[in-house]
DNA sequence: CGACTGTCATCTGTCAACAGTTTGCGCCCG
DNA sequence: CGGGCGCAAACTGTTGACAGATGACAGTCG
């Protein structure tokens, strides 16, 4: 999180005072959209919640344009949704559409591990061996965090080393939405151990030269997150009747990828209440 | 040519006695997005080209705070790149991401063959065999755009029935992207007769039921179509100095995917000409 | 004759205000 | 006492206007 600010300041000045330079080399709207990326990817605003324009402007202290703008570019990247003359939504990711990019991410992931074990350099093998031994370490000294962040950074290496910008920026964007799946530290001790063997096993394949089984492996390790995730997540097996596969099922129009748009309104009247500010 | 002049007036004026119902039920920025998304893939907007937000506005008959908006989703979504202060291009694409792109495609596309292979019912097969024969007979007619026609929807089939609706707006993207490379009219004889016989074997797995056949013939054709679009091309067989491939290699930076905002603007000086509308 | 600097027009970024619509609440009627 | 209707407030959609910055052109000096 602070790392994506520091690299922010870091590349238009550097400085600490950096403020109001930013803001003479950044629209308002990339910040205000940038922030507000922030807000939902922590948790801030939950899925499903409602985006109140005046608010997050008076919150912000920008007016309502820049705030709008980033909301529009927000529904483009698929974080919320918008209905007119009702609101934007923080989007929700229905479970089987959170299967469904997990596919996608096998896929990305078995490209690079692929590409990765015809043009790898032995300082690339090098940096992602070392990742892998900072995970078993995180995990051995019981330390999610620590492996959490390590995962990010190898699966990150991964792509930056195999792929090209384009399939990392996509990458990224489907773990931004997988996000919005549900909150939860799905991280467990026989996770963390199954999920770095995985690691290992990639690697082995990419130092090996292997360039189809280390897709096989990339393509395998993304398909055990998901089985884990499956495993963890309570809907899933029930897919008629509880938790956020209703929502997908209860629609009847066609897979439309637009949403219906009033799912998260059942109960909360906060319309008004949060109206409090100003 | 035309039909873009005649969509667009039809789309500002009011082609149809809907234009104000429409305007109802849709955003006017979610309009102008996709009015301005229809210029750029038509080629109406060349690719570097510049964005006047207030011609635009104009032009469509709004005022620019829509045009802005909708600019701001456009750029989110990768078909534009804005820089403070300066103004909005069109987004060039270049050799080797539209490689890159070609890759990312191929692997969506195999993963919808190999699901469909163990998903299809009869129907979805009967539905891609009547594409194949539809090309097929296009083919033999020597109608380029027929076959064209065919070929997009053959491709949206595959997408429609083996992947779910995240990845298919993907591949859309993608190819929406791909379209930004350069104007160019590919389809020749001989790679419309490989192009379906790729087509004809992919058909051949799923209906065996083969995912893994399915999946290598799916990938397979879209690198032929890489193939194909690199015999076509000029700049990549000399990867230093030509064409759009010097663009992504001058740039000393790091591979980062903010784009040099300035490449297009060499010599037009029409930023004074083209102001004289009001 | 060339390079530099000052000026100006155009465009973008941002803001404040206006109009339309949806929604929640209270009231009246059956 | 329940249901339908009308009113009002809030919010979104859109517009117009103002300030800052950028780039080009012209004039001037070495």
């Amino acid at each position: 999180m602070e790392e994506t600010a520091a690299t922010t300041a870091g590349a238009s000045t550097g400085g600490a005072q950096s403020a109001l330079e930013i803001v003479r080399t950044r629209s308002l709207s990339s910040l205000v959209a940038q922030e507000i990326e922030r807000l939902i990817l922590s948790g801030a605003l939950a899925a499903g919640e409602r985006l109140n324009e005046q608010q997050l402007a008076t919150r912000l202290g920008v007016s309502r344009g820049p705030v709008r703008e980033a909301v529009r570019g927000l529904e483009r990247s698929g974080l919320v949704v918008a209905v007119r003359n009702q609101g934007s939504y923080v989007r929700q990711v229905s479970a089987d559409e959170a299967l469904e990019i997990y596919d996608l991410r096998a896929a990305l992931t078995g490209l690079a591990c692929a590409r990765l074990a015809e043009t790898a350099t032995p300082q690339q093998v090098a940096a992602l061996r070392a990742l892998v031994k900072r995970m078993d370490e995180a995990r051995k000294a019981d330390e999610p965090p620590a492996y959490y962040a390590a995962n990010l950074e190898f699966h990150a290496a991964l792509l930056a080393f195999g792929s090209g910008p384009r399939a990392r920026r996509l990458y990224e964007e489907l773990g931004n939405e997988l996000h919005l799946f549900r909150r939860r530290a799905l991280v467990q001790p026989e996770n963390m151990r199954e999920s770095n063997a995985e690691h290992a096993a990639i690697l082995r394949a990419i130092a090996a030269g292997d360039a189809t089984a280390a897709r096989a492996a990339g393509e395998t390790h993304i398909a055990g997150g998901k089985r884990r995730f499956q495993a963890t997540d309570t809907s899933t097996p029930h897919p008629g009747k509880s938790g956020q596969a209703a929502q997908k099922g209860d629609n009847g129009h066609d897979g439309q990828d637009d949403r219906p748009p009033r799912p998260a309104r059942g109960r909360l009247g906060a319309r008004r209440g949060a109206a409090r500010a100003r």
